[in-house]
DNA sequence: AGCACGCCGACT
DNA sequence: GTCGGCGTGCTC
């Protein structure tokens, strides 16, 4: 007598099976058990899922199939597990089916019953572990962390300027945590891959390589698979990840670190565009785990719940190895007005004169600008041609090291052509500059200065382009280790985790743009992106009272710039948060955008209007603003037009209820030419 | 998302 | 006369 279960299988968001389908077995199978199933003509991999009210109505015709079989070598997937993908799925508008197979790696789709049989064994076998390595001793303001962080629920939001040793506090609340409870697991995320491998070689040294596995999208399928076994099979006690580790299966989870809370890599952006450090706060709870949040200057949401007393604020003010939590261990900020420069002035001589007076000393110095390239434009000096691609509204970016002119959209390349398409001039020149021309500059002004033993000054760039070849990221941060060069452009890139010790000296050469941008965000991401370039500069305590952080800028009297030089995030966050409580920006307001991808920009409007129509007549729909359809900043991407519309409501709950309302008119919605849209809740780009 | 079914152009 | 273009629609 067959039973009836309960499945969720991987569909899109906007198919029409949104909750589970129901299938026959032979056996009960208790909701986890993954399963496979005949879908359509395919097999798929299914979770048995908790029979509530989701299941889809059995229709006539539509016959109940039985299952294909279940993988019964792995354990049921827990119920907290099933939680975190049911709610994910809920407030991100996506189907269960597609989080929870998202959340899955991918080889358990593709392996048959003995192939899984063989890694589930190897997968046992090999625990060695070698020494390991002792703590390092605390500053008292550690000390004091890590007992906060014991004796307290949290969550926390660890406020820890860069250099006080958060990495240390994590690995040893890590380490209380494991010895406490035999069992206990801790998920620990960094917003990026590039920096898992540093974190990693830490908690290897720390706590054994069996005790440690990492989950990342840089990882082949059979890295992947056996991550997740070891994880969800309990004998990787540390789970190690970026944002996708946040729907591992962790059986014991006891403890959840998110480092760099702020950035915004957290945040996914294509499918169920979650947020992984948000999630991480409800799977704490969930869980009944701990969650830290880490931060020198935390995202504006996590300091005004740390304001409210939401979350518990833990502060770490003083650089380790500082003699003293004085200002004077932080690098002097020094604003250089550019209204009183030259036009077009890319260096001021003040700056130039800083960097020689570094390089005569023997220390590095790193100029950042965010863009990389040669130039942002190509534009003919007769006639009004710029370097356009013709795929997207966007300009290409001219790459001199190849002679290419590449659109950063969608990857269109060309050979820069010799003359003016448009006129045959042959006339043709770079307009603004990235990171290759400013290196290419820096190397003219600094041609005659030459370093302390006579020999000339070496200037090397770092950027997603001189590291895009497997290992050269890895040698270029070895050369700058090694002191093998003495200034460094680099994007953002470089002012992200990398603890370069002979930095005494950093410049962001114009920041300016997002003074005045309209992403209401700008501010925050600028003060962060500055407050941890300034953190490059004199890691080493000896030095770090030495150092300096240039910043040029049109604006010297901002007062973002007044915070960043007193190094008070508390002030800037004070006065942001401010000015998005009078606006009813988050983390007042909230918001999610409906964005559309069509033929034709009118085809993409015109399913955000029909949308917007259908909405007013839902109930609740008197508790939100939908605002106009939009084309979106860069309009053609690949050919396809881009159109968004912002929906914004002063209540989570109430925006929660009207997209739910919502989504079932969304998919009714048909326009001849629209090729797909989706909702992004809580978007961090509008 | 896949994968089928379904109706109109250049080829063995 | 067929192979194949990708437009709509379904999957327990």
């Amino acid at each position: 007598m067959p039973y009836r279960i309960a499945v969720v299988v991987p569909t899109p968001a906007h198919s029409t099976i949104g909750g589970t389908l129901t299938y026959l077995s032979e056996l009960p199978l208790p909701p986890g058990t993954l399963v496979r199933v005949p879908l359509g003509s395919r097999e798929v991999l299914g979770v048995v899922w908790d029979d509530e009210s989701a299941t889809l109505p059995e229709r006539d015709g539509v016959e109940t199939r039985p299952i294909a079989g279940s993988l019964s070598g792995i354990a049921p997937l827990a119920r907290q597990w099933r939680q975190l993908v049911t709610f994910s799925a809920n407030y991100y508008q996506r189907s269960v089916g597609e989080v929870a197979l998202a959340g899955l790696p991918p080889q358990l789709r593709d392996l048959d019953a003995q192939q899984l049989a063989r890694r589930l064994k190897r997968s046992v076998a090999e625990t060695a572990d070698a020494a390991l390595a002792t703590p390092l001793s605390l500053t008292s303001e550690q000390s004091g962390a890590l007992a906060t962080i014991e004796t307290e629920r949290g969550p926390f939001l660890l406020f820890g300027a860069t250099g006080s040793g958060k990495t240390e506090v994590y690995l040893q609340a890590v380490q209380r945590m494991l010895q406490r409870e035999p069992q206990a697991q801790a998920l620990v995320m960094v917003p990026e891959i590039n920096l898992t491998p540093q974190l990693q070689e830490r908690f290897v040294a720390r706590f054994g390589a069996g005790n440690v596995v990492a989950m990342n999208s840089g990882m082949t399928p059979a890295q992947r698979l056996r991550s997740w076994l070891a994880a969800h099979g309990g004998a990787a006690r540390i789970v190690l990840g970026t944002r996708m580790a946040v729907f591992a299966s962790i059986p014991h989870l006891r403890l959840i670190v998110v480092d760099e809370e702020h950035d915004p890599s957290y945040k996914q952006q294509e499918g169920a565009r979650y947020s992984a450090r948000d999630l991480a706060v409800y799977r704490a709870q969930l869980e009944g785990a701990k969650v830290l949040l880490g931060s020198a200057t935390p995202s504006l949401e996590s300091w005004q719940s740390s304001e409210k007393g939401r979350y518990r604020r833990v502060l770490m003010a003083s650089r380790v190895g500082s003699a003293a939590s004085g200002e004077g261990s932080f690098p002097t900020v020094r604003l250089v007005d550019m209204n009183l420069q030259p036009k077009n002035t890319v260096f001021s001589p003040q700056l130039l004169d800083a960097i020689q007076k570094r390089i005569a000393l023997g220390e590095q110095s790193l100029v950042f600008l965010n863009r990389r390239g040669y130039a942002p434009v190509l534009a003919c000096t007769a006639c009004d041609w710029k370097s356009e691609c013709p795929n997207c509204s966007a300009y290409r970016v001219f790459h001199k090291i190849d002679r290419s002119l590449r659109c950063h959209h969608c990857g269109y390349t060309e050979r820069v052509p010799r003359a003016c398409p448009e006129c045959g001039n042959v006339d043709i020149a770079p307009v603004g500059r990235g990171t290759e021309r400013l290196e290419e500059h820096l190397g003219d002004l600094l041609a005659d200065v030459k370093q302390a033993n006579g020999e000339p000054v070496r200037i090397a760039r770092m950027d997603a382009d001189s590291t895009r070849l497997k290992g050269a990221l890895e040698q270029q941060l070895a050369s700058m280790h090694a002191g093998d060069v003495d200034v460094l452009v680099g994007t953002q890139m470089v002012t992200k985790g990398h603890d370069f010790r002979r930095i005494t000296l950093v410049a962001a050469l114009n920041p300016d743009s997002a003074l005045f941008s309209s992403d209401f965000r700008a501010p925050e991401r600028l003060f962060g992106l500055l407050m941890q370039a300034a953190g490059r500069a004199g890691r080493d305590a000896a030095q770090a009272g030495a150092s300096e952080m240039w910043v040029q800028t049109g604006h010297p009297k901002h007062p973002l710039f007044t915070n960043l030089r007193r190094h008070d995030y508390p002030a800037f966050a004070a006065q942001q948060l401010k000015e998005r409580e009078q606006a009813g920006m988050p983390p007042f307001g909230f918001q999610a955008l409906l964005r559309a991808e069509a033929r034709t920009q009118e085809a993409a409007q015109a399913f955000l209007k029909a949308a917007s129509a259908a909405a007013q007549e839902l109930e609740g729909a008197d508790r939100v603003t939908i605002y106009s359809a939009v084309p979106m900043s860069v309009q053609r991407v690949a050919n396809i037009e881009r159109a968004q519309m912002l929906v914004e409501s002063a209540s989570r709950t109430a925006l929660q209820r009207f997209l739910a309302a919502w989504q079932p008119v969304l998919q009714a919605t048909r326009e001849k030419g629209l090729i797909r849209w989706a909702v992004d809740v809580d978007p961090l780009v509008i």
